[in-house]
Formats: C-alpha cells, sequence, structure tokens
DNA sequence: GATGAATGAGGCTTCATTCAT
DNA sequence: GATGAATGAAGCCTCATTCAT
C-alpha cells in the first residue's frame, strides 16, 4: 500500500537530479519554518547547491512552493487511483481514504506542508487553478457518483460537494495529526500537545462517517 | 439566526474605539491581500488612522492576526453556544452547524482570513495554543458525548475525532464558499471558478453526512 | 568638601519643582540606557509626570541632555570656586583637583553622563559653544597662569594647555573610575571589570603627576 | 614616522577590498554626522555600494563602528609598538608620545570618530571588553613599569594608572586638535573657534607634562 | 550548467513631538 | 499648567533575484 518514494531522500545525495533535490530541499525548510518564514537560500544549502541554481530550475521562490504541491499531488493521485482501480464503488472509496491516509502517513514532512501551506498558497494556486487538485476531486467525485448510480450512495448531496467534505474529513484529520507530531519551533511541551493518535484508525473513523454517519441507527447493528 | 455585527461596519467609523476599527481594517486588508503580502500601513490606511496607532494596541502585526483571530472565534463560540442551549443533542448538532455556516455567511470577510489565513498562522497559533479554537471543539465533542451517551449516536468514532470531522466538514465547504465568491485579486477569470453554493444548503448537506452518511440503508427511508 | 545636593534626590519626590525632577530623571534613565537608547517617555515615567509635560520645561530632548550638562557644570564651577576661593596658586590648584574628583564621587550617576555622553553631545554642545565648560578651562588656566606669573610653574606649557591637559587627566580617571563601578546593564561579569579605584587617591596622584610628573629627580626627594 | 594608509583613500576606489571600502566609507560618514545620526544608506553611498552589500561585511551598524575602532587600534597599536622597539623605557615614552600624535595627525578622519565616538561606544565595547584599547594600556604601563624599575621614574602611581592618565593627555589634547580643525556641520562660525594647534607640538607638551610636571625646580634647570 | 557576491526595493517598527482635552 | 493618545517620518535590515565569472 505504501508508495515508493525515493524523493524523499533526495535531499542530501549528489547523484539526484537537482530539481528532485531542490524540492525535497524545499519540502523540508518549509515544513520546518513555512513558507513565508522560508528563505531561498537556506533551501538551497539543504540542497546542496548554490543560490542561483534554484532559478535554473524554478522561475522563482512561489514556483517552488507550487513545484512542490503539484509533484506530491501527482504522486497523490498515482497512488489513489491505483488503489481504486478494478474495485467497486463502495470498496473503491474506502481503498481511497485508507490510501489517502497511508500515503500522508509515509511522507510527514510533504503533508506537513500540503496541509499547513495549502491554503494561503491556494489563494494563488486558485490563480492558475490547481489541476492536480481538481483531479482529486474528480476522481473522488466520480468514486461517489458511480456509488448513486449503482443506487448504494443516497443522492441527497450532491457529488462534487461530497467530494469536498471527504476531502474535508481527510484533510482536517491529516492537520490534526500533524500538529500532534510536530515538534513544534521551539521544542515545544510535550504535555501541552495533543496525544498522538493513528492516522490509519483515523481512516477508518472517516470511512465509518463517511458511510454512516454517527447516528446510530437499526441496519448498522445488523451490519 | 443571524448574528448582528456592528463590527463589521467599523472600519471607517471614527466614533468606534480604535481596537476594534483597527481590527476591522486588519480584516479587510488580510482578506483582500492575504496577511504576508498585507502592509500594516495599510492596515492603518484603511482604519483611518497612523501607522504608529496600530502599535499602541497590538503588540506587532502578528498579534493584530492572532486578536482577530480570537474577537471572531469568541463570536463564533458565543453564537453557537446561544444557539444550542437547551437544545436536545440531536437539534443541538443540526442547530451548531447551521448556526455556524449562518455566521460565516453573516461575515464574509472574516470567514476569508479565518478559512484561508487561519493555518500557516495556527503554527504559530499552536504555540499560544488557541484558546478559543479549544473551547470550539469542546462544545462540539460535548454535544457529540451528549449524544453518545443518550444512545443516540454510536460510539464508534470518539468524540473529540468526531468534533474535529465535522469542524472538517464546516470549514472544507466554507473554504469552498470563500473560493467561490471571491473576486479574487487580479479580477479573476468567472469561467474557471467554481459555480457559487448556498452556504446554507450547504449546512443541510453537512446535516446529512453527519447523521447518517453517504450509504442509503432502509431506516434512512423511515425517517 | 562635598556639594550639597538636593536635585539628586527629586526624582520621585512629588514636592520637587517640576523641573528639576525632570532633570534628575533625566540623569539617571541616560546614565542608564546612554542618551540616544533612552527614551523621552522613560524620562517622564522616571520623573512622574507626563511625556507632554517634559516639552513645557525643554525645547526637546537635546535641551534634556544640554541643560543636564549646563546644570551639573555651573554646580561644578561653583564648587571649585569656592573651593580655590583666597589659595595661593599651588594649593588653589590641589584643592581644584580634590574638589573635582570629590564632587564626582558625590554624583556618580551625574558623573556617568558627563564623562560618557559629552563628547558625541560635544559635537553639538561646540555649536552653541557650551559656556560652562568654557568657563571650567578658564578658572583652571587661570590657575596655572598665576602659578607661572608667580614663577612657580615654568612656562613651557600655555596656560590653556596646561588646562586642557589637566581636565585630560581628570576626565580619563573619572571615566575609568564610572567604568570600573557601573554594574553595567547585563549584570557584567564582575571578575572581567578592573578593580575599584578610589577616586579620592587618584586626585593625588593626578596631582603629583601635574606637579612633578613621573620622572624621579633630586628636588622631589628633598620636597 | 608617518604611517603610511592607503586605506584613507580606499573609500572611492572600487578595486580595494570591499571590507575595507566600507570601513573607510563608515569611517568618513560616522566623523561627519556622528556614529547615531549618520546613515547606514549613506555609508553604503559613500562606500559605493549596495546599502545591502553592508551586511554581507558587518552584523549590523554597531559592528562597523566596532569593527572600525578594532581596526584602527590594531594599526596604532603595531606603528606605536614598531616605534619602541629597542629603545629605553624613557625614549620609549617619548617614542610613544610622539608617534601617538603623529599617527593621529596622519588620520584626521579616523581621530574623529575615535576621539568623539569612542565614549558612548565605550559602554558597549567595555561589554566586549575592546582588547585592542587593552593592549594599547599594557604597552604604555609596560613602558612606565619598566622606567619605574630602571630607577628612572618614581613609583609613586602605579604603572596602569600612569599609563591611563597618559592616554587621557594624549585623548584630550587630540580632542582639542579635532574640534579645533572641524569645520563643522553647519560651516561653523571661525571667530568662535580655538585657534589651531600643531599636534606635534602638543606631543613635546604631553612629554613635558609627563617627565617632570608643571613646577618649575632645580634639576629641570640642569637638564 | 553552476556559482554566490552583490543588489536594492520595501516594510515593520520606533519614538520624539504635538495638541485637544 | 498637565496630560497622554495620537502622530508619521524615517531607518535598519532582510532576502528574493540577478549576472559576471
Amino acid at each position: 500500500m505504501t508508495v515508493h518514494s525515493v524523493a524523499d531522500k533526495n535531499a542530501r545525495d549528489p547523484e539526484a537530479p537537482k530539481r528532485a533535490r531542490i524540492l525535497d530541499a524545499a519540502e523540508v525548510i518549509f515544513a520546518r519554518h513555512g513558507f513565508f518564514a522560508a528563505k531561498v537560500s537556506d533551501v538551497a544549502k539543504e540542497a546542496g547547491v548554490a543560490d542561483g541554481t534554484i532559478y535554473l530550475y524554478f522561475k522563482n521562490k512561489d514556483d517552488l512552493l507550487i513545484s512542490l504541491f503539484e509533484r506530491r499531488m501527482v504522486q497523490l493521485n498515482d497512488g489513489l487511483k491505483a488503489a481504486i482501480v478494478g474495485k467497486q464503488p463502495r470498496e473503491a472509496l474506502r481503498a481511497f481514504i485508507r490510501t489517502h491516509m497511508q500515503i500522508l502517513a509515509d511522507h510527514p514532512t510533504a503533508t506537513e506542508v500540503l496541509t499547513i501551506e495549502s491554503r494561503s498558497s491556494n489563494k494563488f494556486m486558485k490563480e492558475y487553478d490547481n489541476p492536480a487538485f481538481v483531479d482529486f476531486l474528480r476522481t473522488l467525485g466520480g468514486i461517489v457518483t458511480a456509488a448513486q448510480d449503482a443506487g448504494e450512495f443516497d443522492d441527497a448531496i450532491p457529488p462534487h460537494i461530497a467530494a469536498r467534505m471527504i476531502f474535508g474529513l481527510l484533510d482536517e484529520l491529516a492537520l490534526a495529526w500533524v500538529l500532534a507530531r510536530t515538534p513544534s519551533i521551539n521544542g515545544g511541551s510535550p504535555g501541552t500537545r495533543p496525544k498522538k493518535f493513528d492516522i490509519v484508525r483515523a481512516a477508518d473513523w472517516i470511512i465509518h462517517m463517511v458511510e454512516t454517519g454517527l447516528v446510530r441507527n437499526a441496519s448498522k447493528e445488523l451490519a
């Protein structure tokens, strides 16, 4: 289920193609300081290249962030599509959710950047209209549509809304997970931090919510 | 249901207490440009005060953002608590969700800042540990707990996780709404923008998701 | 020998005339932070008056420093003139030096400001041409002239130069004394600080230097 | 006797190493306006570099001043040590004083900064404990000690105090010289300015004071 | 392609000073 | 006279980006 990722280990590997090494470095640095506080020169240092080299591969600092999103979203979409291929809607949705969480769990640094920085950047990402995210939502919406068409899901909620809701669930729990495991900048006081929760169990909670909601009912008892 | 808000109209009213006027102005400016791109001097101009005046009421630019969150979250919490008081869990949850969306709908500018900027700031808000957000989650979790205790909700999902999930639903649809209605900085191309959806109907979709999930089942038919 | 000074105790005494209280406060604050780093509002706080009140008594921040110099120099000159009146040149010079050091010893805070801040301010004090300092040098030069005229001092060094030299000796040892006793801003490490020396003994060293220099000679033995 | 100084001519020479050029520029600007009134951007302009370039070589504005002191003090110490090497104490002291004044005379701009700004900066230089000044005093104190040990100087004054006194003499006359020749900021009124005096003659006056003091005595006649 | 020294625009913040009360 | 909230000019410094080597 794990998505293989050499990229994560590129940051210090002088053999790795420069572009990938820079993106890996950016991920680490952006996760550490946040996009706005991060310095391009720190990314360069982490990547083991000169400051100027970054501009041979990326238009500017923003492009670094966008490219980073793009790369991870494509990876994510690929992983998700592979996970659902050939499955029935209901099972596909479960696989989608579990795989999503698993991929995040496998890439904590990437998740931190994706989760934390995505929104303020969304603003400008909306302008470029983020095709990878659109693809993500389309895939998810497709599953819902298929399930509705198959009569497995009721059609009270439009598929594209349902897709966004599911994304909201995935995203929020991912955020909670990221914040729970982040050592924080200044060491943080472990006592005040929310207890870690297993992001894989979180997938099952999401599945539960998505499938049957919170209300106890007779049919659930029978299931 | 609407929460009355003089605050939103303070920005240009010289009678309004300075602090509130500055916060209102900051909301507008941060919504317009994003926190990082926004200039303190623009906030001052919008508030109709001198640059230095801002520093009589706020420690620095960050404090402006934090204070702004705090104020809105307190308002939100107050509105939500008032909405659920005396209600049974199930009805309380519905009221919570509808009121939440209604309050956001009444304060689009605030919602924009809250929704978009909250995360990157969360990073440092986590350090101050955002008591208002904790309060929000506690209230919501309390409803879920009560519903579980009353046997109305099953207990497959821990209440604090359920609370976060519901927040994820609310937050994501709010984000979608905000992005759909945002005129964007550079005019934007209306064609590429997702069609507006009614945030109040969104509340009902969320209620549907939260209560019964997506799966069609017999008991739902009877309800 | 001690110069009586109510002024030193004015800073917190609400009965003391405002102007004096402000000057006392300025002395304390300027000594603590240095003139440039000191804030007018801190002076006001120390003096127990409002910021604006300072501008009722002083033209601006510079005027505060200049007035403070002026007051202390007048005091000093008064003390010195009283100490030498009626004395023969040789004895007058001794009294001048001892009294000078004694007055400084009695007003450590004032000495700190006078000694440390005088120069960078000299620059602008030169423009107003600092009559009190001119008076100081004239008095001192007068003693030397008298001594030369009386044949007690040789005339190898012009009196006004000799006066400046003596001032240099007084000033430098005062500076050494001030720095040795200053607890420094950040507590300082006592170990690294030069050992305190008695500023009154310093007066005798200066007298020795001024009268006979450093070279051992026969006539000194006889003295 | 003159200490050769290319540095003084660096300010506009694009070939000169940047760091030296910046220091030269800082010297000029600080001498012109005083440290606090001087603007970093003026230093940059004078040095013919961009504002930001200064921060490639210096931590901040303070570091500029400290580095400037350090460089000049090291130069001065080097010149002084070269001047006294191999000399008997008495002659060494004369060489020390004459060389000191000669070096100052050769670097009027540096002297202006050193003399005027040293004190208010001393405050923070004391914290870093100014090793170059300590070195200066040690060299001077060493001469006095040697002279005392040789029986040429009496030992009424501790060598380290004597050293400070001599510095006081040198410093005060240097200050008088600087102020006399300063064109002042706003043109100044030549009439009120003390008549120029030759700083080299001043050295001899200092020697006279240091060796035999002011008092006329028999042995002096014989010398 | 790679470098990294140099650039310079621009913003946060401070604080002396004012003036309506 | 006294106040102190408000002002707003001004400067230090950062850091994304460039370009000569």
